[in-house]
DNA sequence: TCAATATATCAAGATATTTTGATATATACT
DNA sequence: AGTATATATCAAAATATCTTGATATATTGA
């Protein structure tokens, strides 16, 4: 139960069903491009890529000063209708991603 | 993305997935029953089952004085995963549905 | 018609979640 | 070492949701 209020939880936000979309667009991105592409906060970012990270649906990776966040290819049904839905979604992104400063 | 939300929403709380488990389980059931089983005041049992079928979760019967609420019948995919999930969840139901007062 | 049961809805208080701004840590370049 | 960039996390304010108790409406039977 616990589990799956966590991955409905982590689906009812409008900002992280957009992250997810543009995730799994664009394919995996770092935290600052994302930051550049949404035009969000920092700490606001970081804290909704954690919830969809926590529920499963991302992975992160560490490069250097770099972390890149992507979506999850093991997810189970639950997880992947989502994802699915969250696909068919028509929604407006923002642009692509951007580059840091060097 | 309105109606995803409102889908992620219904499903982000115990009591609701704890509803939509038993009516899945047991077969479509009054408020009144709900109430016995659940133990439940009826003002905070009435909000849930609405939400549920605002979300498309649910149909609702008028018979007599009784309101009887039951899964709807015609999901699309991304409803009858969740549902599907929920049907894997073990978690404890309450009792059998009791009889209202005639 | 009156009383009782079933249900829905509203307002207010209790809880939970989100946003923001501040701060902390790590990496990379000079 | 010193500075700048990238990221994470915390606390407080802002916002949303849930629970409760009160009230309203409808149906049934006496």
């Amino acid at each position: 139960m616990e589990e799956f209020l966590q991955v409905s939880g982590a689906l009812y936000d409008e900002t992280r069903v957009k992250l997810l979309k543009f995730l799994l667009t664009h394919g995996p991105s770092c935290v600052c491009e994302l930051q550049h592409s949404f035009g969000m906060i920092q700490s606001r970012l970081s804290r909704h890529l954690r919830i969809l990270k926590d529920a499963g649906f991302l992975k992160s990776e560490k490069r250097g000063r770099w972390t890149y966040y992507g979506l999850n290819e093991e997810l189970d049904s639950w997880r992947e209708c989502a994802i699915e839905a969250i696909e068919r979604l028509c929604i407006d992104l923002p642009q692509m991603p951007r580059r840091c400063k060097v």
